[in-house]
DNA sequence: TCGCCCCATGTAAACGTTTTCATGACGACG
DNA sequence: CGTCGTCATGAAAACGTTTACATGGGGCGA
């Protein structure tokens, strides 16, 4: 039915060892019998078997991702990153999502066996056991923002917990005082580091903790929306909304201009993530940059360094954690009174340089 | 190195045939044998090798995506339809994104030869015959939303002429008679017939055609602002901007309220493709529906249909149009007068029913 | 008791590449 | 003129499955 490379020797004359060669240019081959071959493969537009060819060399040059959803910009964004230094590589991708449970990540692990050289595994919501158990021992592995796993797991994490830190203390610093958070899906990894930067943010700034100021959210805008609406409700509602993701503050936007509160005048909201959409936001979102194209970007790069070198890798670092900045805009409040600060003369404002009152959620701003 | 069947066939004093059965259930085997291979399967952690079992079948259990690129909610979206029906029919998804021309299409096309048994190509700014040129002919194709092209490939598009018009037709109803139009990516197929919409639904409203209303955008935010600042700048400008998709209409909602010029009571601004974010905008933006999510459902399961029946798939039409509605926000100005009907009562926004006033891209709202 | 059939299992040939090794031919060098 | 490299090529063995075919043993009917 398809055209092999044995088609393509055939009609060429020469052995499928030659054809090979020369499509590979793996060893010399003489000019005139090359370009036989040649012109065969191209009228008999031959492409390899991939599979085969996988089998063959002991490599599949592709790479696993195993999300635990592609919902939103945020894994839009991830993708990307992936994608391009994938492309770079001359990888393919091999995307299976809507994995939340081990179980449900131990079958695209495995159905991914043979299929790809190394695999990039975002499981927020699965514990550390749990994962390891499920994961491939012969395989280089990359964990996306998960808990720490034992074994030859690298991991990549974003500093959430620094983030959310820094991200408090720019809302203190601006005067609130009594700030609500909305927390992302229970037993999410990230979800609970940023939670605990809430929490010990206030507590650094000396401000009561009030469990009715921190509710459960899901990630997602309907989250982020129900969420307002609860803190709202509470008898001394807080001056600010800290939403631990930027669609929850998309969400928690639309919920206060419904109630009829201004933002930031009424009630000041920041996210997390600083997702592309959230600067054309009305008003512009402050939120923690965490560069989640670039994030997807490293983790490609980390697993392709892993499958260059043979074994143990020695140099890369076996866990690695990505800064989180604060991006100030208009939806904090803090710029309300300086408005020409913010409109580019001209151009657009995502060609724009960085907003450059940012804060770090290091000292230096710089990695960890 | 890795633990093949050959290894657990010998530990479990059978042959490799016969393991294979016990993991296929593709024969009857005696459960005492079948228990045993189990329990050496188990502890081994054996997974069968992907790449072989393509070969040795031929059929690889997995469909490649092809897209233009993944940027934004809408491919997001559609990435999500895609792989909810794959995964139900137990496929996985190879992905490759960042392909404008027929030379990066035709690469990734050859790269995933052998490994997948479909594809869904993506490729609005592609001229059918050179798509045509670089598409493989033995495996089954689908077209996403790019032109018709000759041959074995089916093509699933939106009804963008027909979403553009209805459009068109609801701004007219509520008043407007000077309407601006954010174009897409220039040679691309969805945005030159969005803009045949526009353009058409002006002439059947009978409203004169002002090239300075009608300009060139990218798809992207950062386009819509870019085009809104020219649309406002205009010596008499529009009362209402209607961007060719609902990343440009972010941008317009961006540079208006920047420009202080309120949506709607000033200028009334209207999207396509109602990404989900769009009914959480400031405010609620006006949109064409097309599902997209829903879209990529249907155009793996017209794939795996095809896959299925193995020659020329009969009952299956070659091409198919999804019907594209208006979803009336606030964005427009059409509700403004009547909030009440907006804000649910209790619950989300986005579990209450679907807006009831919508104007279908044709007559009853069905599938054209 | 014999022959037949069925059932469980093994053997080996695919699947389409890559790659190692072998084999010529040919030129150069002594 | 013989020998040794070098170079282009071919033959065949991997790679790890699945599956058609072969085979043996046992139950059962006549």
């Amino acid at each position: 039915m398809h055209v092999t490379i044995r088609d393509v020797a055939r009609l060429a004359g020469v052995s499928v060892a030659t054809v090979s060669r020369v499509l590979n240019a793996s060893a010399p081959v003489r000019e005139a019998t090359r370009d036989r071959v040649l012109e065969v493969a191209r009228d008999l537009r031959f492409s390899p078997n991939g599979a085969a060819r996988s089998l063959s060399r002991q490599r599949a040059g592709a790479l696993g991702v195993i999300l635990p959803d592609i919902y939103g910009e945020f894994f839009s964004e991830l993708l990307r990153g992936i994608d391009q230094e994938a492309q770079r590589a001359n990888h393919s991708l091999l995307v299976s999502s809507s994995h939340h449970d081990s179980r449900g990540i131990g079958a695209a692990v495995r159905a991914m066996r043979g299929r790809v050289d190394g695999l990039m595994v975002m499981a927020p919501d699965v514990s550390a056991p749990m994962l390891a158990d499920v994961l491939p021992r012969g395989v280089p592995t990359v964990l996306l923002n998960g808990p720490a796993v034992a074994g030859d797991a690298f991991a990549l994490t974003v500093d959430n917990y620094g983030g959310a830190i820094a991200m408090i203390r720019h809302l203190v610093a601006i005067g609130h005082v009594r700030i609500g958070f909305i927390a992302g899906a229970e037993r999410n990894h990230d979800a609970s580091e940023r939670q605990r930067g809430y929490r010990d943010g206030l507590r650094n700034a000396g401000l009561p903790y009030d469990a009715a100021l921190d509710v459960r959210g899901d990630f997602t805008e309907a989250g982020g929306w129900r969420g307002t609406r609860e803190l709202i409700a509470v008898a001394s509602p807080p001056s600010a909304i800290f939403a631990a993701n930027d669609a929850m503050a998309v969400g928690a936007l639309s919920a206060l201009r419904e109630a009829g509160i201004t933002v930031p005048a009424g009630i000041a909201v920041v996210g997390f993530d600083d997702i592309p959409v959230a600067r054309f936001l009305n008003p512009p979102l402050t939120s923690v940059r965490v560069g989640i194209a670039t994030f997807g970007e490293r983790a490609a790069a980390l697993l392709l360094a892993a499958l260059a070198e043979r074994s143990p890798p020695g140099g890369t670092p076996r866990r690695d954690v990505l800064p989180a900045v604060v991006i100030v805009r208009d939806s904090c409040g803090a710029r309300v009174d300086a408005p020409s600060h913010r409109t580019p003369r001209s151009g657009h404002p995502e060609r724009s340089r960085l907003d450059r009152s940012s804060w770090s959620s290091t000292p230096g701003g710089m990695r960890i």
